[in-house]
DNA sequence: GCATTAGATTGATAAAGTTCGATATAAGTA
DNA sequence: TACTTATATCGAACTTTATCAATCTAATGC
């Protein structure tokens, strides 16, 4: 059996690729549910519910002009990376809500961070942006 | 001068390249801010205000799973196009929430509505997705 | 005209998301 | 040890979004 997410609100699920299957939401994959539609029963198996979600949630990180401009930033920066200092000021945002936005990007697999002495470095994850390309091109 | 949206909660922009500059939110393209990193100052010249809430008007319709759907299952069905009435069951969802969804996308600029009869087929924007995918490989 | 059917719109509600100020943590420095 | 600096976390205020039930609109058919 499997049960669909519908009425409710649901759960909020994370990350890219790199996700765990214990953090996910309720949604059930489909075993084979035979769907039937009314008029035109579609041809391609199109995306389950749980799919769906796992993909919302990476584009929900990008869903946010700041946080693309965050990104954006850290790719054009020369070293590849940047530090939460760099990323406050050109944002006009305050510094407790860019560590917000970054958490969300790194949550979503596409930035890394890493920490070196009192600075937190974040880099974009390689491939990442491909990869999210990719889940927008096989729907 | 141009001032950034910054402290309060941006207008909601919506739609792709279909775009009216008179739709849009209160946030100027920079003319040629002066931007100033602390250590790392960045090399590109990276998304400003203006595009990225353009950009991020797009990502959001893709943020919610139902939406995801939506897209997967008119772009598999074998016209190429779905009737609402086609959609609102596998999504185990009411109909107007669906027609709400789908107006999302619509604006976004990645379905077309076309009305034949008292029935509204949607379709994929030819290129839609492709041009999305662009969105995110030239942050 | 009236009834029916497909779909859109409206209004209300609840959940989720964004932001900030205040505070906590953790690493360097005197 | 205490002080400073960089970043993260917490809690509250406010906004936005997803959903539904009810209603409206437009096309079809009797």
């Amino acid at each position: 059996m499997s049960i669909y997410v519908h009425n409710g609100y649901m759960d909020s699920p994370q990350t890219l690729q790199l996700l765990h299957a214990d953090e996910l939401p309720a949604v059930d994959r489909p075993a084979s549910a035979g769907d039937e539609a009314c008029c035109e029963p579609s041809a391609q198996p199109s995306l389950d519910a749980y799919e769906a979600q796992v993909r919302a949630s990476v584009f929900k990180a990008l869903a946010d002009p700041n946080r693309l401009r965050l990104l954006s930033i850290v790719k054009s920066a020369h070293s590849g990376e940047a530090c939460v200092c760099d990323l406050t000021e050109p944002l006009d945002l305050g510094q407790p809500t860019v560590s917000h936005h970054l958490k969300i990007l790194v949550d979503a697999g596409l930035l890394h961070r890493e920490k070196r002495g009192t600075w937190a470095y974040y880099s974009l994850v390689p491939g990442a942006i491909e990869r999210t390309s990719g889940l927008l091109e096989t729907l």
